[in-house]
DNA sequence: CGCATTTGACCGGCGC
DNA sequence: GCGCCGGTCAAATGCG
């Protein structure tokens, strides 16, 4: 990474971003979250990412600009401080981000990304998981073992595309629009927060995020999710209409940063509406659970090009007014 | 009763 | 080889 990228790190945007236009929310329905203040890559891939800055380097005012038209209004309780895109690349941000002070003191935005291809940067990722079985389940361990060691050879350099966000917020887990169920909490090395996991309840979709808590910064809310929802956002959402608002007419502008980011272009462009929600609960889906995991990753093909990457992640709404 | 969360156990990678 | 750690599983439990 060049000495100039690394500048672009420090750009500061002055607009701060409001948590409810980035995840297309509706203001009135919504407890009232934090700020998001950044968002970046933590703690999924610390060695593995690159930033958004990256791409886009050769034309910062395109960034904000980016940024500006994308998250623009502020009203309110959500300021992005920092986000990152976990993508192919090798640089960590995460702790320029957490440790840097400043960040917390003016509104700054950093994308930056990277991909999971490497296992060794992220071991034992979902890779062989679904294959594991637990002693209660007994018997045929040993052949689904093996047939997990080899299948994990097969896969292990699949991984999703991260997004990961620092949002100043009271409430650790925000509402984004998609159905969530957690999977898992652990408790945080050096630090006094658990990290909770949480994955998409929609069938067939496997993107997970996870939530955690800067320690530096108790008010600090850091969201990483991982993959591409294959699916629209559920319109019956418990308790809110915050998903049909997401998909309101006018929206393809797109609002949303989540869930445009992580949403295919076969739905973006009008895939079925009112995915049908199952609850995974107990199935071993893993691994299994994209059955096809080519199918989308195909479209999303993790190319060098950082720039098709972003485009990847990050919709039209990011690419498609570039002037 | 169906779905969501909690929580302890387990697995695999990594560093020493 | 062993222990640590991150990530996940899945039974138990909670909740509307």
């Amino acid at each position: 990474m060049s000495n100039e990228t690394r500048d672009l790190y420090n750009y500061q945007y002055p607009p701060s971003f409001s948590l409810h236009e980035m995840m297309n929310l509706p203001t009135s329905n919504l407890p009232s979250y934090g700020n998001i203040i950044s968002s970046q890559n933590n703690g999924f891939d610390p060695s593995s990412n690159y930033s958004f800055t990256d791409c886009l380097q050769s034309s910062p005012a395109a960034y904000e600009s980016i940024l500006q038209k994308t998250f623009g209004l502020s009203p309110s309780s959500s300021e992005v401080f920092n986000s990152s895109i976990d993508q192919e690349s090798n640089r960590d941000v995460t702790n320029d981000v957490i440790n840097g002070s400043g960040a917390c003191n003016e509104t700054t935005t950093r994308v930056s990304a990277s991909s999971s291809s490497s296992e060794a940067d992220h071991p034992g990722e979902d890779s062989g998981k679904s294959n594991r079985k637990r002693e209660l389940v007994g018997e045929e361990d040993q052949s689904s073992k093996k047939v997990g060691k080899t299948k994990k050879n097969e896969l292990k350099k699949q991984r999703e595309p991260r997004v990961s966000f620092m949002t100043k917020s009271e409430v650790d887990h925000l509402e984004d629009g998609y159905r969530w169920r957690k999977y898992g909490q652990k408790a945080v090395k050096n630090s006094p927060y658990p990290r909770s996991y949480y994955r998409c309840t929609t069938q067939r979709c496997n993107v997970k995020k996870r939530v955690e808590r800067s320690f530096q910064d108790p008010t600090v809310v850091i969201t990483t999710y991982e993959g591409q929802h294959n699916h629209p956002i559920p319109t019956n959402l418990r308790g809110s209409s915050a998903a049909a608002a997401m998909f309101s007419a006018d929206l393809m502008t797109p609002r949303s940063f989540a869930h445009d980011m992580f949403r295919t272009a076969a739905y973006a462009s009008g895939g079925p509406a009112g995915a049908a929600l199952d609850y995974g609960y107990g199935q071993n889906g893993y691994g299994n659970v994209n059955a096809n995991p080519s199918s989308h990753q195909d479209q999303y093909h993790h190319g060098g090009d950082q720039y098709e990457l972003l485009r990847e992640i990050f919709p039209s709404m990011f690419f498609k007014q570039e002037p």
